[in-house]
DNA sequence: TTAAATTACTATACAGTGGTGGTATATTAA
DNA sequence: TTAATATACCACCACTGTATAGTAATTTAA
């Protein structure tokens, strides 16, 4: 399952950010780094600014800094920011009215890996996601 | 998660025509008992016998049947021909290249939940959909 | 004070998915 | 044979997500 470019882009960014010993990132900088379309970047970077997840400075030598500790950021928090958890707690068919005691006919069996991706999203923090194992951003 | 709206309709199409008794199904009939489009699910079964799983039958008393045995049919199947399953196969964050070796942040962790869905869908068979449970198509 | 460096905003373009309309073609009951 | 009923095909439209361009506004080093 992918998520969508905008979530993919603010996800992979938070985890640069938390993986790097810089504490202030312009955007010049990050757009360099991740091959993020600049514009697409900039704005992106204002809509995580407005939900809370950064600051930004302006003038020379400003750039962008966690507003909050990541680890009080988790990623479900992001993508509803950027495009909405809608798609991801939804029965995958659709149906604006499935449950256990009306089930679609994939419900039975896609109900427990639903639960798993759900409890993944909003149980890890972009803390979490620090590690010496990453090799990609 | 949610699939495509294309693969939500061929599958709920699909699921709707093995639990039930019928053996033909007219475009009409499959219209108003599933609320499709009608010219979307005249454009999905065309799309869906040229894929091999049913059969359309012109003329007066006309309509889709089968055209091999439901529980040859795989889930993932259906995916692929109507929207592709690379969505669901490749890297949660859209690396081409991501693996164990060369892992993205979210992959040590969302690789055992890829897993199981991808063994859900190529391993579930339209049959396994027949269900005296299921309230809804 | 000024120039440089930066973010913020607005408008627009493009592509893919979902959806619609009209017409052509095939089959069969009568 | 003909009218009715069905699928097949082609062109088009609308909406959304993704991406780009240009300009305005803000801050600070010098």
């Amino acid at each position: 399952m992918r998520l969508s470019k905008t979530s993919e882009y603010a996800l992979r960014i938070l985890s640069f950010m938390i993986n790097s010993d810089m504490q202030v990132f312009s955007a010049r900088f990050l757009i360099e780094s991740l091959d993020v379309p600049d514009k697409y970047l900039r704005r992106l970077m204002t809509d995580l600014s407005k939900n809370g997840f950064i600051k930004s400075m302006k003038g020379r030598d400003g750039g962008y800094i966690f507003a909050k500790n990541a680890n009080n950021i988790y990623l479900s928090q992001v993508i509803d920011a950027v495009e909405g958890m809608d798609r991801y707690e939804g029965c995958i068919l659709g149906f604006g009215d499935c449950s256990d005691d009306n089930p679609c006919s994939l419900h039975e069996n896609y109900a427990p890996i639903k639960e798993q991706l759900i409890q993944f999203l909003s149980q890890t923090t972009i803390s979490e996601l620090k590690s010496n194992k990453v090799l990609k951003f």
